[in-house]
DNA sequence: CAGGTATTAAATTAAATGCTAAAATAATTT
DNA sequence: AAATTATTTTAGCATTTAATTTAATACCTG
């Protein structure tokens, strides 16, 4: 593996890494959300949520579309649900999907 | 998939988000390394190695065992290796095992 | 257009992280 | 015991990150 590979993960890895974040992931595994729908699972402020939003984003983890004044979020990358699946899995062995 | 659970996670990945410390549990996949081994191999000082060291060792992610002045480090948690294994065909598909 | 809802942006503050260099341990060899 | 090798610990500094508050933007409805 890699230098350029091995960086370009840490940085995948370290935009999931924040509890906020990493639920988001989760609650978007089967649907895409609004940020209010994402506010209402989450203990923080929308503004909050806007911000880690733009984190996920910035490193194309999500996409989102605009209907509204609502914007839906999804996660646009298969190998990130592929993650998210693995990792479920792995330390979530209870885990019903 | 619970709150605790998330929690727990996010700070598994968090200690595998470094450059540093990635590369590290990428060398360590096949075989234990002593420090200086893995200092030949990642572009820094032996007091920085050892530090990311202690973070994942604190996480539960790796131990070690003394021989002589050599400590070496290997990873305990096989379920780090079967997220490490799938991120490698997932994020760099040429890579050969 | 006025008022309301949803979202984003910017600025501030507090806390965490990472690196370096130097000192401290520990085991080994001479 | 002194010198050497391997590793760890500590302290200081700079950088980054996270949360909060406040202000701004965008879109809808009446």
């Amino acid at each position: 593996m890699k230098d350029e590979q091995i960086d370009a993960l840490a940085k995948i890895l370290k935009s999931m890494s924040h509890p906020i974040r990493l639920k988001i992931l989760c609650l978007l595994q089967n649907r895409e959300l609004s940020v209010g729908d994402i506010r209402n699972q989450v203990e923080t402020t929308n503004a909050n949520i806007s911000q880690h939003l733009n984190i996920l984003r910035a490193q194309g983890i999500i996409e989102f579309r605009k209907e509204a004044n609502f914007i839906y979020n999804r996660i646009t990358d298969r190998r990130i649900l592929d993650m998210i699946t693995k990792m479920q899995k792995l330390f979530c062995p209870d885990h019903k999907e």
